[in-house]
DNA sequence: CTTTCAAGTTGACAATTGTAGTCTGCCGTG
DNA sequence: CACGGCAGACTACAATTGTCAACTTGAAAG
């Protein structure tokens, strides 16, 4: 929970990210680059500009091989949870509660999302 | 829902519509300056400054008296609504079910809180 | 050992954000 | 009627973000 994670992500820099945290292992920029070029349409040294400020912000690390492979120092569940505590601060006065309820009235989930929901409540006895 | 936000509103600049959204009527900037002086030792012209991108980004108006008087063009239920589904769509594959069912697990709901939305989820049937 | 190409480093530039100063004109008060 | 102060308009400036190009260097290939 308590993260390195002072400075935020970006929106761009979150892709890196996510890509990093599927690969499930240390990755060369040569592979990040190449699968964001397809998804995202990037130069090279975009992608290497986004890994470069990263590895500043403390959030991936790199282990020099050949080549530099990188790999996230924080988990996704532990980024999520904490961004999303952000937002629950920002918009729901910090209670997780409010946002649920504000979720449950906006029609935000279906009729089948309610019925999931309802099991996990019950598991959480 | 399908709002005017096309632009986000930065961190600053929520303070100023959440003031807007709690005074619910028009309120001249001389009111919005003092409050905000007071909570964030805001100069004046720094919230002069919020007020105006707000009204560039569309999402309050200004309305001629003697003075200017502001007041949001979005309610903050439609705006907690939008932000929350970007943040959905940013980290939880757009599935708000997945959102809560991480906020389940991360602890981030009290055996109270989980209670009362037991029983919203009761009402929703 | 030299050539070559990708990896790594630096710099760049426009847009947004946080925060604030300056200038000008109008309004109320003495 | 002159003046002081605040509203409104414009400007400023550093940090962050989204994108990328150019240059340098190291390692692989011949």
């Amino acid at each position: 929970m308590s993260d390195i994670l002072a400075d935020k992500i970006s929106d761009s820099e979150l892709e890196v990210m996510k890509l990093l945290w599927q690969a499930d292992e240390a990755l060369p920029v040569n592979v990040i680059r190449e699968r964001l070029q397809q998804s995202r349409g990037w130069e090279a040294t975009t992608v290497k500009t986004l890994v470069g400020r990263l590895l500043v912000k403390g959030v991936i690390s790199q282990e020099k091989r050949k080549v530099f492979y990188y790999s996230p120092r924080i988990s996704e569940a532990d980024y999520n949870a904490w961004a999303t505590d952000k937002l629950i601060r920002r918009l729901y006065s910090g209670s997780a509660k409010n946002l649920v309820a504000a979720l449950v009235q906006s029609e935000g989930l279906t009729q089948a999302d309610l019925e999931e929901l309802r099991a996990l409540f019950q598991m959480e006895d």
